[in-house]
DNA sequence: CCTCTTGACTTTGTCCGACAAAGTCCTAGC
DNA sequence: GCTAGGACTTTGTCGGACAAAGTCAAGAGG
């Protein structure tokens, strides 16, 4: 089937639904469609592409699940920036299907929630501060109802609220596929281990007093024994930090898309 | 519209599309579809769901984007798990999008290098030191040539390898998204600073040196210095830390799919 | 006997037309 | 003025159709 000679390069013809869905997304990409606006009709792609409407939709489907586009409540397709939270899910997810373990979970949730203190430090805002003061109290109200559910979410809320007050994107958006795995934890260690949701209120005390006082020394130490706190917590919940993180989170991940 | 009463929740028929690709994901995630086995023809996949085929169309599109399936040479539809480089160069362009800088980068690398090295002076095995070994060997090659692509390239290597040495899968993924943004600026620092490569060279020295002797003290010590090396080269080639990475990265991001 | 061509068959990519369900918007009646 | 319809739009789904490209096996030619 070879020609006779390698002289012309292969002529590939990418399918048409891939240009569509690379069209369009190129004008996000490019911003000249902002995120928040319209993409337009199916049909009025059909005429702006001149191609069929199941061409269209093909290329649609990739977008969405690429998270350029999505669609409104009105079930019409408006363009949008990749969430992170999304990427982040689908990235969890990887993580559970090579069936990563605790341990390994631990070493970069601790790596990466201390730098999240420490750049905290510098760049924290009072706006910041303030919500990690309601923070604490949503956290301490769930402690005081014995609500480790609750507990744990607000739990999540605090790394995730540290992290984005580092000011640093792209640190918010590196701890995120670790973290959905591994603050859901939380909830079972309090569920078992009466002493942790007292650490944990102590510990998020001190964080957030260190950040104030922009105190980096404070706020690394603190933030590192949280995390020491939470390890010898999951061992006394009666887990192995070598065992694998479970499919069953892949049902209960975030509410980002089903599945 | 509202019924006289929030008695009911709102009854959510997922499309039918949405259905066929949820099917197919489970079968991949669960197992019972394996990696590099062929998930059948769009005709088979149409019977087997009862829809039509423009409905199991968009469902593929979908699983394709999202890297559950990919298409063989011969066209044919085949399982495989989403690829973590697919994932995280996805990160990195939602990274781009959103404008991150130089130093956002800086800090979140330096965090997970150094944590990647840490772990690997635990886990390293006389494999890995081999082929970090080969790697330095063409790092130093390259740097005698001159060319400068040939050792960023070895460079980003070289720092994926570390990772890996780590035996820490969260880790080689974490990092990746801003890695993949991150090292490709060696090649412009090693262009415009001569001292730059010779550094390098003698920075990785170290750290195979400090893996090898399972120094953590040594490891973490260069491994950081390496970092920093990159910092001061980064505003010695006359760049900005707080200027954000462009858009041109977007255009010779990896070899992933097209954008 | 082996190789090469050819042609039937399969599979994908694309198109056309159609229709029900659900949302939107305008209008007429109270 | 407000509400209930009704017309219109848009999406989700279906059925069928055909060209291009790949696969495979049988037959022609050495």
């Amino acid at each position: 089937m070879d020609a006779t000679q390698g002289r012309f390069e292969r002529i590939q013809v990418a399918p048409a639904y891939q240009l569509v869905a690379e069209a369009i997304e190129r004008e996000v990409v490019s911003g000249r469609l902002l995120p928040g606006e319209p993409v337009g009709t199916e049909a009025e792609l059909v005429r702006q592409f001149g191609v069929n409407r199941s061409t269209v939709r093909e290329g649609i489907r990739a977008l969405e699940e690429g998270g350029f586009i999505q669609r409104g409540p009105d079930r019409r397709l408006y363009a949008c920036l990749p969430r992170y939270n999304r990427l982040s899910s689908r990235m969890s997810r990887a993580l559970i299907l090579h069936e990563v373990t605790f341990r390994e979970l631990f070493s970069v949730a601790l790596a990466l929630e201390v730098a999240s203190a420490e750049q905290a430090v510098a760049h924290i805002t009072d706006e910041m501060l303030e919500r990690l003061e309601e923070n604490q109290g949503e956290i301490e109200a769930a402690a005081q109802a014995g609500d480790a559910a609750r507990l744990s979410e607000a739990d999540s809320t605090f790394h995730h609220l540290v992290a984005k007050a580092s000011g640093n994107r792209v640190l918010l958006l590196s701890r995120e596929p670790a973290s959905l795995l591994f603050f859901p934890t939380t909830e079972l260690i309090c569920r078992r281990v009466p002493e942790g949701p007292p650490r944990l209120i102590v510990a998020h005390r001190h964080i957030i007093d260190a950040l104030r006082a922009r105190d980096l020394e404070q706020a690394r130490l603190w933030m590192s024994r949280h995390l020491h706190d939470w390890e010898r917590g999951f061992a006394r919940a009666g887990r192995d930090l070598d065992e694998p993180v479970e499919r069953v989170y892949a049902r209960s991940l975030p509410p980002g898309i089903a599945v």
